[in-house]
DNA sequence: ACTCATAGACTGAATAGTCATTCAGTTTTT
DNA sequence: AAAAACTGAATGACTATTCAGTCTATGAGT
């Protein structure tokens, strides 16, 4: 593990669990087993380090999702297979989860790096864009169609997680066929 | 309007349009119109003004949500109804929704202050097992149902912010819905 | 109606502490 | 041996919280 990821899942850690306001740069360095100069050789500021994690995750997942990408053309068949990698993603990475539930909606993450992270997800407007032309979907943006579903998925894990219900595949099958039927016409 | 309304409205403020680390206690002590031990006076520290607002803008959602309630013996209408004005409670209150969207999920939100929240919200325990009983709903927990709603609701207008999406009535009947196809049987 | 004593509300400068960031020096790599 | 990576104590700012003192509202006594 390079120090750079080692810095970033220290923070990861550290955030989650104890908040950004009482996480010093200190015990990141600590808990990533760096001097503090080195957290600074890679990171500009706490700040660069909130987005440089917010990336990471969001290209991990992405990677996930995306798998063997292209070769199924049936646009409700592609549509199970993107968002139940993503549940699974989820599922399986508690706090990558939380902390972008927690910093999605936060002035701390930058346009440019919420830029750079949605873009890993243009498969999702083409797959939008397959659908409608179908005519498989009711008449909303791409973009609130991949919120919708994204957001229904997060508050439904975040419910699970704090109700301590567990999500089994029977679950997740309701789940995706909820949000299927949200966006179907 | 009390001080301590006006430390609540400031501290929103603040903390909306600058993050919390950025927004001192004496920022907030001078945006209120107010001395640093007034603060003290009515919040024990940072973090119960958090809660305090948190709560404080649960309790507004719930009391225009659940206005004029219980009249009506139609369930699809109902939830019309109800999310309607939800819809409408967020897109007139930006801040306060940014603050419940970014707070939602934080670790400073105590359990407590999540409870205290979400019991403003029971009557949508009973609408939810109306549905059931008239056999109108999947088969899901009601929690994962409200969460489901909500977090779609939430998106959707976040999504529209950033974009800068104007919703019209047309557009919010299209994102009810959705959110009604979702739940479905 | 008018003191004025008292409680409570209010103030903000001072305290006490924390923590982001730097950099002179050390170690490792090339 | 030169460059690069690394270290962590020291610096310099910043800020949460306190508290000694001031102001205001209340109402009992006249």
């Amino acid at each position: 593990m390079t120090k750079t990821e080692k810095i970033l899942n220290a923070a990861l850690q550290l955030i989650i669990e104890r908040g950004l306001e009482r996480t010093p740069m200190s015990k990141i360095a600590d808990k990533a087993e760096v001097g503090m100069g080195t957290v600074y050789k890679y990171f500009k500021d706490k700040e660069d380090i909130i987005n440089a994690i917010y990336v990471s995750i969001k290209e991990e997942e992405a990677q996930l999702v995306f798998v063997n990408n292209g070769h199924n053309p049936d646009v409700r068949a592609t549509f199970m297979n993107y968002y139940g990698r993503m549940i699974d993603y989820f599922l399986d990475n508690t706090l990558k989860f939380n902390f972008i539930s927690q910093y999605a909606f936060s002035p701390i993450i930058k346009t440019t790096t919420q830029k750079k992270a949605m873009s890993q997800f243009y498969h999702f407007d083409d797959h939008y864009r397959k659908g409608l032309e179908e005519n498989l979907f009711k008449d909303i943006k791409a973009e609130h169609m991949t919120f919708f579903v994204f957001s229904a998925i997060a508050y439904w894990i975040k419910a699970a997680n704090e109700l301590h219900i567990k999500i089994d595949e029977t679950y997740k099958t309701v789940l995706l066929q909820m949000a299927w039927d949200a966006i179907k016409k």
